[in-house]
DNA sequence: GGATAGGTTAAGTTATCATTAACTCTCTGT
DNA sequence: ACAGAGAGTTAATGATAACTTAACCTATCC
């Protein structure tokens, strides 16, 4: 559904964890990339730069903590994604795994669909951080002061209609399927009726006074001119 | 004329079910092989190369899970669709199944009925994870936005005219039977009347105001210029 | 603690899309 | 030439998705 997909890189010695993962991973659209040790972790994220990398803290050769570090002092690594797995819930490792510049853990046995659901959450969480300011003609969104501006106006939107109204202007003229607005501004987890999307649609469209969003019917819809 | 049809291997220790599963694939245009163990299976899955393979859990020589297992872990085969069948409606097996990288999971005694719309579901999934723009000459189709353009001029189309146009033209040039069609812009479990993709059509031919939809008489359509 | 704003839901309405039905047109084979 | 089959056309109906409005929670802020 990305226009280009995640890359995922994950590393564990367990062949069938890789699989289960990469499994998941894979059917949510995400290009997924395995290692079996610490070495070829750190090859592999050289070679193909993912956009998260996940870590089982008791490989061979290096471990999860060791391989994160080497990452972190490398600057094309200093903003991946990073989560670890373990085996036990140990409270100590937790600690030194975040504070070595870890995302997120994740504690094995794993369950895929919370798994999921924290990996989706994570992109989402980036997806926010990267808050440059959008001009489309005469409409300007500045998401660091959740301003919108029309010819100079300014508008003021809630929270949740200002959520919206940037992701669709992300992508000016790509079509967002309801599903995809959902996750992206709601998260994976949340349940909304159905017709909560539709009266945020609207208030936007009032308030901006400018018909600037289209509807797809059966589909979604788009940012448009 | 004859059209490029899908692939399916399915292997089964059963003949009754190779029958029955044989007879409903080729019927629906499926060009269909069987095996009759698990050897067997990786043997033909090699030489046809099947765009679906549909393993029987329990087997001689080697299970279905086995087999999806080796097959997954060569690369001619890590896109292909696979479906585990199982006499029991076992959680367990089920799971693990999916784990090995199963697409689809389908609980004996089959229904023909079923079975198919989970076949062609799964087809039909396939096919929409490429969304890609098309241009053909002077006629631009884009999925993403969901717009067509002819000679720079916006054409809007409703979503099943889309889906329609959007088919033919994946392969210009290609006739598509109205069995095809309905399977991939309906799905094979809804019915419909006999004029139901002539009328879309119309519709697709007026508003595009080109002459790019051939009727293929006793056949089908084909997209061309 | 009351007011306020944001978010969500529910229900009724509207618009558009999809489908059918009835009829016509155009081949093709005898 | 004529019968039959498949496809084209049109308008009407039925089905859905989206729009709209109002009301209802629920945090938050005086």
């Amino acid at each position: 559904m990305e226009t280009k997909a995640r890359k995922v890189l994950i590393a564990d010695d367990e062949p069938d964890i890789l699989e289960i993962l990469k499994y998941n991973l894979s059917n949510e659209g995400y290009e997924v990339f395995t290692a079996k040790d610490g070495d070829e972790a750190l090859e592999k994220a050289r070679r193909t730069q993912p956009d998260l990398i996940i870590l089982d803290v008791m490989m061979p050769k290096k471990t999860g903590v060791e391989v994160c570090q080497m990452l972190r002092a490398q600057a094309a690594f200093k903003e991946t994604l990073i989560i670890f797995l373990t085996a036990v819930n140990d409270e100590g490792t937790q600690i030194k795994g975040l504070e070595t510049g870890a995302d997120d853990y994740i504690s094995k046995p794993i369950s895929p669909k919370v798994f999921l659901s924290r990996v989706n959450a994570l992109f989402r969480r980036l997806n926010k951080t990267d808050a440059r300011i959008l001009t489309i003609d005469h409409v300007t969104i500045d998401p660091e002061r959740y301003i919108i501006k029309v010819r100079d106006n300014e508008v003021v939107l809630a929270k949740k209609e200002f959520e919206l109204l940037y992701l669709l202007a992300l992508k000016p003229g790509r079509v967002f399927l309801r599903n995809e607005i959902l996750n992206q501004v709601w998260g994976n987890d949340v349940i909304v009726g159905d017709r909560t999307i539709d009266v945020h649609i609207r208030k936007i469209r009032q308030k901006l006074g400018v018909d600037c969003i289209t509807t797809v019917k059966g589909v979604g819809y788009k940012f448009e001119l």
